[in-house]
RNA sequence: GCGCGAUUAGCUCAGCUGGAUAGAGCGCUGCCCUCCGGAGGCAGAGGUCGCAGGUUCGAAUCCUGCAUCGCGCGCCA
């Protein structure tokens, strides 16, 4: 709609220079907007404002010229105003609104996907734990947001993949073999001293008791090296799968696990590393191998391999990045926690470093969850490694609302999760009003069922029945649905459709309360109904976006 | 100390990338059930958009400085 207007303006714009009206020349950038007040049209445009000092007139002026040259628009709007310092309003004819309900109708669950990304190939990495220990509330907002970005992404028109990075070749691994071997000692009558630096969490214990049974204390007649070894391999893949399994229960799937162990593997960090040398972007000092962020604004350098021979975490990340690209995709996207927003000039000095605009790396930063219990915060201790896992809150609150929760807030704001609110079957908690309207369209579709009614097909229905303001309010923001995920997935702000559904869901109820969808007019029950159907359509699809379910009864 | 981010209604937060009279939810006050699901709806009160400058037709939005808060600054991962 909004691109139509803007054709129609671009068009008249050279008709008045061709006529000599104008004689800029200039075509600026200008918005097509909705305006704030109602008042003011359906749409506004400023392009008068934006020609004022090229044309060197009034702006008001300018749109009275402009204003003369646009012709009728095929019909698409009724009424054209000039308004205030000079913007133009337009009112569009209530067909074309009618348009849109028709358009939701055969789309279907279609509805609200664009194609602005061009089939472009974006790959989307997210949680990424380290698999050393069950997911926590952290990681479950970045899952949440992750994925439903992902799911936005491809709505708009993009090929997207997830993927999801094992961080199985560091020490952590060691530590983790070391735990789980302690434990199976322990198990099996050794009084061991358990390591400070060691996971403390029961977990480990349990691990240990899966590893004796699957094994027995053949581990323990290993040398030790090798024992936490085989310690090690057993409980990060004992890990993983735990992870797997939680996210599945989240709704969450990822099309590719990419371990950090097979970069090494495949000599990939190496071969990164002497790129980089070879570019001159290296250096030696205190016989460690530095990389010099420094050059593309990074605050300090940053060592890649330790003066004892190890590589850094830094140095496979480069590669992986690198790899990222090798493997096609135009753009790149990571989730990361907030805490780790210090890591992002480093990273866009290696894209930069190695050729790529750093823009090709979007780095989305999720910033922390509170949890409130009746208001209150839940204690967390930090230091003993209790966190509330992702499970505990999926268990207490289910996958949708955990789900909407954590898409609440724009991702890089703190978020307060009120669990009891999460809970709470009533108008408070939002997941549920919005559950709710799906709900009683689908409810409403039951009782017209009984009544011998169907859905009608747009040809069956009588549009002009639908003159409330309500009505056409309702089919006004219906057809802003697709931009708002086009707006969402490009900036990858999931909760961009969040606020929308408060917005769709908060009409509708109020235009139910208002007037009876099947009444005793045959033509108005049809009307309504096929109105109050696009209604349930755009509730569900944008409920799917979030990875929120649409039921029909609650 | 340096860097990044924040500061909008009593509370929690949006604000479509510079537009017209700044919005929502919760809370508060007062209303609405012969009715397709009241798990709902309507109305009202509530703001110097942290402070001070600047840029321009126009600023919550962009720039500079200051204040307050949060996070980050390892040859850890």
């Amino acid at each position: 709609m909004k691109e139509r207007l803007r054709t129609c303006v671009n068009s008249a714009l050279k008709r008045c220079y061709a006529e000599g009206s104008l004689n800029s020349g200039e075509y600026p950038h200008f918005v097509v907007e909705i305006p704030a007040h109602s008042e003011h049209g359906d749409f506004a445009v400023n392009i008068a404002l934006a020609l004022a000092r090229a044309e060197k007139q009034a702006p008001r002026k300018i749109a009275e010229i402009l204003v003369a040259a646009l012709d009728g628009g095929d019909g698409l709007w009724d009424r054209l105003d000039i308004a205030g310092p000079g913007f133009i309003n337009f009112h569009l004819a209530q067909n074309c609104w009618y348009a849109v309900l028709d358009e939701i109708m055969s789309q279907g669950e279609r509805y609200g996907c664009s194609e602005v990304g061009g089939g472009a190939k974006v790959q989307i990495e997210f949680v990424s734990a380290n698999p050393t220990g069950p997911l926590h509330i952290g990681h479950g907002r970045g899952a949440a947001t992750g994925d439903a970005a992902a799911r936005m992404l491809a709505a708009a028109g993009y090929d997207v993949q997830r993927e999801y990075y094992i961080n199985d070749a560091g020490n952590q691994v060691v530590i983790l073999g070391r735990s789980i071997w302690m434990r199976l000692r322990e198990l099996c009558g050794v009084t061991i001293e358990f390591p400070e630096d060691g996971y403390h969490g029961d977990y480990i214990r349990d691990i240990a008791v899966k590893l004796r049974a699957a094994q027995g204390d053949a581990p323990l007649r290993l040398a030790e090296t090798e024992a936490i070894e085989v310690c090690g391999r057993f409980g990060m893949e004992y890990v993983i799968t735990w992870i797997e399994r939680d996210l599945q229960a989240f709704g969450v799937r990822f099309d590719n696990w990419y371990s950090e162990k097979s970069l090494y593997d495949r000599d990939l960090v190496q071969t990164e590393l002497n790129t980089l040398r070879d570019k001159g972007l290296t250096f030696e000092q205190d016989g460690a191998l530095w990389f010099r962020t420094t050059a593309y604004g990074d605050d300090k350098d940053r060592v890649l391999i330790r003066s004892d021979g190890i590589p850094t975490y830094f140095a496979s990340d480069v590669a992986y990045h690198m790899e990222k690209f090798e493997r096609g995709f135009s753009r790149v996207i990571d989730v990361w926690g907030a805490d780790h927003h210090g890591y992002v000039p480093r990273m866009k000095a290696v894209l930069e470093g190695l050729g790529h605009e750093p823009d090709d790396l979007r780095v989305l930063l999720i910033q922390m969850v509170n949890l409130l219990r009746d208001g209150q915060p839940v204690a967390m201790g930090k230091r003993s490694g209790e966190f509330v896992t992702l499970r505990d809150v999926i268990d207490e609150v289910g996958s949708d609302a955990c789900r909407y929760f954590f898409l609440m807030r724009r991702s890089d704001s703190p978020l307060d999760f009120d669990l009891e609110l999460a809970k709470q079957q009533s108008n408070d908690n939002p997941v549920y009003y919005v559950q709710y309207a799906h709900a009683r369209v689908c409810s409403i579709n039951r009782t017209a069922a009984e009544l011998g009614m169907t859905v009608p097909t747009a040809a069956q229905v009588d549009f002009t029945a639908l003159q409330l303001p309500e009505e056409l309010s309702l089919a006004k923001l219906l057809a802003r649905f697709p931009e708002t995920v086009a707006g969402a997935a490009e900036n990858l702000e999931p909760h961009r459709v969040v606020y929308y559904l408060q917005e769709l869901g908060t009409l509708f109820h109020s235009y139910y309360n208002k007037c009876r969808i099947i009444g005793d007019d045959p033509t108005t029950s049809h009307a309504r109904l096929y109105l109050v159907n696009s209604v349930r359509i755009v509730l569900a699809n944008a409920l799917g976006l979030l990875g929120v379910s649409a039921p029909e009864r609650m």
